[in-house]
DNA sequence: TCCATTTCGTAAATATCATTTACAAAGTCG
DNA sequence: CGACTTTGTAAATGATATTTACGAAATGGA
C-alpha cells in the first residue's frame, strides 16, 4: 500500500505545523482548525508523539471537559544551530519550537582555514552536546547560516566575497559525515527570512520580503508561502543589480552595482572618505552621534539608493510586506520615514499600496535553527510537488519497470 | 467522507497534467509515468472521460497488446481565448490541449469605450461559437490577457497606462456574468509566460523567466513550477525600477525607470529624436534597415540598458532559462549577442552560468487560452495550499461549529 | 449535593480508495 | 500455430477518514 498512508502524513503535517504556527492545542481546538474529524486528529497526535515530535503541556481553560494540551516537543527533541561570520561563528541549540536554549550557546572567532572552521565547529558543537559522540543521539539535525553565494542544490559555497575560506566548500555536507546528522545550510539572508516567517514578525505571511542591509544587500522572499530560492537556491541577489550605468567599481567585476552604494560598507566608505581614515560602520555611526561629522549629505544619498533598492522589491515581488533590516536604519528615526518616502516615489503606487513596510530586527541563529527545523517538517510528509515520487510494484507493469 | 475522495482527486490531477505535459498515452504508460496503480488510472481516466477532459484518440504501436490511446478532449470541450491590446484585440477558440482552431479567430481594433470593448468582446464570442446563447454549453470558459496592472486578487485593472479605458475596471467578472462561463484574466506578461510554460519552449521547466520587450517591459516568473504573482498577481513589474537616478520621466511619475530606456517605444522615440519627425517602432525599425538613418549609439546604448534587465532579472530570480521577447531582438543578429554578452558583465557569475538565455516567440493567444485552462485544471484538484478547505462535519465538533 | 449541560477524547461501524493478485484480451515473433 | 509480451479489468486485501455512539471530566444551577 502505498496512497492511504499519504492521507495519514498529509494529516501529521497539518497538525505538527497548526501546532507550530499557533502553540499549545488539544486535540479538538486542532480538529476544528484543520477541519478534520476528532479521531484523526488523535491518530495523528499518537503518530507524532511516538516519533517524539509532541508532547502533553498542560491542560486547556474554560467550559466543560477540559483537553490537554500538546506542544511542540521540547525534552524529547532539540536540534543545533551554526551562523558563520566574517568575524565571529556561533553555536547554540534549540528545541523543536525554535526557542533558543539559554545555556547552550558559544561564540568563537572565526578560524583562518576552512578545515579549522570544521574542526571547530565540531568541537563547539560537542561541548555545548554533551560530547561529539552524542551527538548523533541527542539531536535531530544541525541548521547552518552562511555568508557569499551558496549552490543549495549542490550545497556548495561558491563564492564568499567575505569569507573566502568557505569558497567551493560543502559546509553542511561535510559536517554531515563528520556527525552523522541531517545538516541543511541556508543562504545568511535566506536564513534571516525563514527564521522570521516561522518564528518572528512574518509567521503566517504567504508573500514578504526580507530586506537585509549591512556589509552586503541581501534579500529573502517568500511567494505563495514558500522562499524563492531559484534554479539554485542562488535568488535574491539584489545587491548587484546596476542602478548607475557608470559608477563605481564593485567586488564583483562589475561598476555601478546597487551594493556600492546602499550597504553599511559604502556608508562607511564614503564616511572615512570626509574624515580621511577608514572607519568601520560602527565607528562611522558613532562619529555622526557624537557629531565628529557632518554626514547629512552622505546619509541623504545612501537612503535614496536604499529607497531605490525597497522600490525595486516592491515593484518586482509586489509583497504583502516588506522588512528592513540593518544598522543603518537605526542611526536616526527620520531615516526610515525618509526610505518611506522615497520609495513611495520610486514604486508604482498600486504596489506601494498593497505593501506594508516595517522594520525588524530579524536573527540569523534563529534562521539557523528555523532552518533544520523546516527540513525535518518537510520530510514529514512530501509536498504536493514531490507527489509524483512513490514507487509502485504493481504486477500489470512489464518487466523491464519492475526489475528497476 | 471527505478525505478518502481526495487521492482520486490528486490521481486525476496527475494523469490529466501527465497527458497534458506528454501528449497521448495509453492507460499503462500513464500507471508507469505517474508510479500509480493500473486499476488507478483506469478509474482516473474513466472519471475523467466522464468529465469530457480526455478522450480516446487511436491504437498505440509496439509489441504485445496494442493500449488504446487517450489525449486531451479535442471534440467535447473547447474554452474561448481573449487578448486585449491597445490597437487591436483578438478572440479564437481552442481544444482543451491549447490547439488554436483556425476556423474560429477573429481580430478587431480596439474600441473607444469600456462598454463597446464588452459589447464588442460578447458578440465577437458570440460570432465564432454559435450565437452567444450557445456559448454556456459549449465551452468551458474564457482566458484573457490583458495590459497594465492587473490585481488578480480583486480582478480588477489598477492602471493601464496604454489603453486607459481598462481602468480600474474588472473585464473578466464583467464578461462572466454576461457569458455566465467562468472567466480568468492574466496580465500580458504573465499570460505569455503561462502560454510559454503550457506549450511552448518552457514546457516542463520549474524555475524560468520570460522578457517581454515591447511598449513596456513585462515580466513573467515560473518559479518552483508556479507562476510569482505576489500579493496581488502585479508581480514582474520590472520596468518601473530606477537605472538613472536623475533621468527622464517616466509615465509612472518617476525618473530615470528602466521603462525610458529599454524597450521599443524608447528605442522609436530616440530614432525620431534624430530624425527629426515622430516614428513607431517598426517604422524606426524600418528605416535602420533602409540604411535612413544610422543608429548603432542608440541600438548600443538601449541594448545596454535590456542587458542590465536581463542581469538584474538573473541575479534577483537565478532562473533556469531566462526567454527573450521582442522586436528590437529581431534586428539584427548581432543585438541578441551583444544583450548577451553585456548581461555577463552585470551578473554575478555563478547565476549567469547557472541560466541559459533564449530567443522566443511567445503568443498572447497561447497564453489566454492557457490562462483558463490552467484554472480548469487548478479546480479538478486542490493543491497543498488549499488541503485545509475541506469542511467536518463530526459530531465531536462542539455545537457553535456544527451550525456554522 | 445532585443533575443537566458542555466539551473532550476514543472505540466500533461504515464507506472510499489504492494496491495486489489473477486473468482475459490482443497483438508480435519464430 | 503456439510462446511471449503487453494491455486492461475484476475481485480480494489492506489502509485511511468519517460518522456514530459513548464514556470521561469539568461547570453551574436547582
Amino acid at each position: 500500500m502505498v496512497a492511504p498512508e499519504l492521507l495519514s502524513k498529509i494529516n501529521e503535517r497539518r497538525v505538527l505545523e497548526f501546532v507550530q504556527a499557533s502553540g499549545p492545542s488539544s486535540r479538538a481546538g486542532m480538529a476544528r482548525a484543520c477541519a478534520v474529524s476528532a479521531p484523526t486528529v488523535s491518530k495523528a497526535v499518537s503518530s507524532l508523539i511516538r516519533d517524539g515530535l509532541l508532547e502533553e503541556s498542560g491542560i486547556s481553560e474554560g467550559f466543560g471537559r477540559p483537553g490537554k494540551l500538546l506542544q511542540i516537543a521540547q525534552q524529547t527533541a532539540n536540534v543545533l544551530g551554526v551562523v558563520v561570520n566574517a568575524g565571529t561563528c556561533w553555536v547554540g541549540s534549540a528545541s523543536l519550537d525554535g526557542k533558543l536554549l539559554d545555556g547552550n550557546q558559544r561564540s568563537f572567532s572565526t578560524p583562518e582555514t576552512y578545515p579549522e572552521l570544521l574542526s571547530t565547529i565540531e568541537r563547539q558543537l560537542g561541548d555545548i552536546g554533551g560530547g561529539a559522540s552524542t551527538l548523533k543521539s541527542r539531536f535531530r539535525g544541525v541548521g547552518l547560516s552562511v555568508p557569499g553565494l551558496l549552490n543549495s542544490r549542490l550545497d556548495r559555497t561558491v563564492v564568499s566575497p567575505n569569507l573566502h575560506l568557505l569558497d567551493g566548500q560543502s559546509l553542511a555536507s561535510d559536517l554531515s559525515t563528520r556527525l552523522e546528522l541531517r545538516c541543511t545550510a541556508l543562504q545568511e539572508s535566506h536564513a534571516l527570512c525563514v527564521g522570521e516567517r516561522m518564528y518572528g514578525a512574518a509567521r503566517g505571511l504567504e508573500n514578504f520580503a526580507m530586506l537585509d542591509v549591512s556589509t552586503g544587500l541581501g534579500l529573502g522572499i517568500f511567494s505563495g508561502g514558500s522562499l524563492l530560492t531559484g534554479n539554485s537556491g542562488m535568488a535574491g541577489e539584489l545587491g548587484h543589480i546596476t542602478v548607475e550605468r557608470a559608477g563605481l567599481p564593485c567586488g564583483c567585476g562589475n561598476r555601478g552595482c546597487l551594493e556600492t552604494v546602499a550597504t553599511d560598507s559604502a556608508f562607511a566608505r564614503e564616511i572615512s572618505q570626509i574624515l580621511g581614515r577608514s572607519l568601520g560602520i560602527s565607528e562611522a555611526i558613532d562619529a555622526i552621534q557624537n557629531g565628529t561629522v557632518n554626514a547629512d549629505a552622505v546619509i541623504e544619498r545612501t537612503v535614496d539608493y536604499l529607497a531605490i533598492a525597497v522600490a525595486a522589491v516592491i515593484n518586482v515581488f509586489n509583497p504583502s510586506t516588506l522588512f528592513l533590516h540593518g544598522k543603518l536604519l537605526g542611526l536616526h528615526p527620520a531615516i526610515f520615514d525618509r526610505v518611506l518616502a522615497q520609495a513611495r516615489e520610486r514604486t508604482l503606487r498600486p504596489s506601494f499600496a498593497d505593501c506594508s513596510i516595517r522594520q525588524t530586527k530579524g536573527d540569523k541563529r534563529q534562521g539557523a535553527v528555523a532552518g533544520i527545523i523546516r527540513q525535518l517538517t518537510d520530510e514529514l510528509a512530501p509536498d504536493m510537488a514531490l507527489l509524483g515520487r512513490g514507487a509502485a510494484k504493481t504486477s500489470a507493469l512489464p518487466k523491464w519497470w519492475r526489475n528497476r
